[in-house]
DNA sequence: GCCTAAATACCTCAAATGGGTGATTGACTC
DNA sequence: GAGTCAATCACCCATTTGAGGTATTTAGGC
C-alpha cells in the first residue's frame, strides 16, 4: 500500500485533449475528499514528458487522443512508472480498445458518461489494487489468458503431437521410439509440418507453435 | 446465445461433495425461476463421465474435492464441453486456486457464502457472457496477461540478443554474420545459454524463451 | 467401389548442431 | 593487485537435421 496515511488523498493525473471534459474531471476529483487532481495534460506527449518528474496514484488517460495514442502512452508509461495505476477513459466500453489497452498495460477504464459517484469509486478500487471492468470485458481478458489451443490448426492430430515432441527437444529417434513408427516417418510429418507453418526449421516451428498456441 | 427462447431457463449442474451444500444450492436453484439444476455430482469423476451425455449451460465445480480436484475437472471439461461454462464453488475467494481455476478454464466463481441472490446473479452473469470477479482477482487476470518480459533474466545482454536470433532459426553462421562475431563466438553464447537455462538444445531454449518470456 | 488425406516407410547427402576443452581481452569489484 | 565475469575466438568430432526424392497402407468421404 502506497498510501500508509489513510487520509492522504488519491494523486490523480488527467489525459484528455478535451478541455470541458479535462476540466470537469479536475472539478470533480478536487471537489471530492480522498482524491485530488495533480495534473491535467492534454497530450500523451505532454504526459510522458512531466509525468515522471512527479508521478501520481492514478493516471486516467483518454484512449483517442491527437498524436500518440492514449494505449501507446499507456505502454510507455507502464513501463516507466510501474508504480502508477493507469486507467483509460472511453466512451464506449465494449471496445477493442479498451481491451488492446488492457493488454498495453492499463489497470482499469472508465466510461466517460459514468456518474461521478461511480467514477470516483472505480478510481478507488484501481488504487486499492483492483480492477473493475464490465462483464464482457471480463470475458474477453479471462479467454485471452486461457490459452485455448488453436482449433483452426491446419496440423493433423498426429502432426500436431509430433509437434509437441518436438517442442521438447526431442530427436527423431526418441520421438520414432515413443510413438512406436520409425525415424523416417518422424521426417516425413516434420517435412509436412514445416511445410504447413511455412517455416524451414525446429526453432521456428517451436516459436510458431507457441505463439499461435498449436499445442 | 444458447438460450433463444427466453423463458427456456438456464441447466445447471452441480459437483460438490458435501451432501448439505449440494442439496442446499439444488434447492436455491430450482426454487428460483429462470433456473433448473438438471444434475449433481458429489465428485468430479462422475461428472466427467455423465455430463457429455447432457452438457448443461454451466456447471458449478466445487474446488476441493476429494480424488480428481475441481480444477483438473475443469480442465477436461472445458475441453470437451467447449459450450459449457464452468464456474468454481469456493470457501475463500482470494486464493491461488481460483486463480489456477481460471487458467484451467472456468469462466467465473461464487463464494459458497454469498446470499442466494448474488449466487443467482452471477450464474446469470456468467450465461450471459460475463466473468464476474472479485477486484483482486481481477488484478492478477490482468497482470497475468500482460506480458512483461522477465527482468530476472539470468541472461547477459549479449546472451539474450543471441537468443533472440536463436529463436528466429538462424544458424550459426548467420548470427554471427548479423552481430559482426564470429561464428566460434557465437557457438560460445549459445552453450552458456543453453546452460543458464538448462536446456541442451535449441528447441529448448526457444521453448523456453518463449514460456518465461525472455525475449 | 473410388478417391483423397493421413500415416507409414525408405534412400542419399550436405549442412548444421551440440559436447568437450581452452585462451585472450577488458571491465568491474574487493 | 587478485579475482571474477562478459565477450570474444579457436579446434576436434560425432550426431542430428533439413532438403531432395519415392512409395505403401489405412481410413473416411462420396
Amino acid at each position: 500500500m502506497r498510501r500508509e496515511i489513510e487520509d492522504q488523498p488519491i494523486c490523480v493525473a488527467i489525459v484528455e485533449d478535451d478541455e470541458a471534459i479535462r476540466h470537469s474531471l479536475a472539478q470533480i476529483l478536487n471537489g471530492s475528499p480522498g482524491y485530488l487532481c495533480v495534473n491535467a495534460f492534454e497530450s500523451a506527449e505532454d504526459a510522458i514528458a512531466n509525468l515522471p518528474a512527479d508521478p501520481p496514484d492514478v493516471v486516467l488517460m483518454d484512449i483517442g487522443l491527437p498524436g500518440m495514442s492514449g494505449i501507446e502512452a499507456t505502454q510507455i508509461l507502464h513501463d516507466r512508472l510501474p508504480e502508477t495505476d493507469v486507467v483509460m477513459l472511453t466512451v464506449q466500453e465494449n471496445d477493442d480498445a479498451v481491451f488492446n489497452s488492457l493488454c498495453a498495460g492499463a489497470t482499469g477504464y472508465l466510461i466517460k458518461s459514468m456518474p461521478p459517484a461511480q467514477l470516483l469509486q472505480s478510481i478507488d478500487e484501481v488504487y486499492r489494487g483492483g480492477s473493475p471492468m464490465s462483464a464482457s470485458i471480463a470475458r474477453r481478458v479471462i479467454r485471452s489468458f486461457q490459452s485455448e489451443p488453436d482449433i483452426a490448426s491446419p496440423l493433423t492430430r498426429r502432426e500436431r503431437e509430433i509437434l509437441e515432441h518436438l517442442c521438447n527437444g526431442e530427436s527423431y529417434r526418441v520421438i520414432a521410439e515413443k510413438l512406436f513408427i520409425s525415424g523416417h516417418t518422424v521426417r516425413s510429418h516434420i517435412k509436412n509440418i514445416y511445410e504447413k507453418l511455412q517455416v524451414n526449421s525446429r526453432a521456428e516451428a517451436v516459436r510458431k507453435a507457441m505463439q499461435e498456441k498449436l499445442i
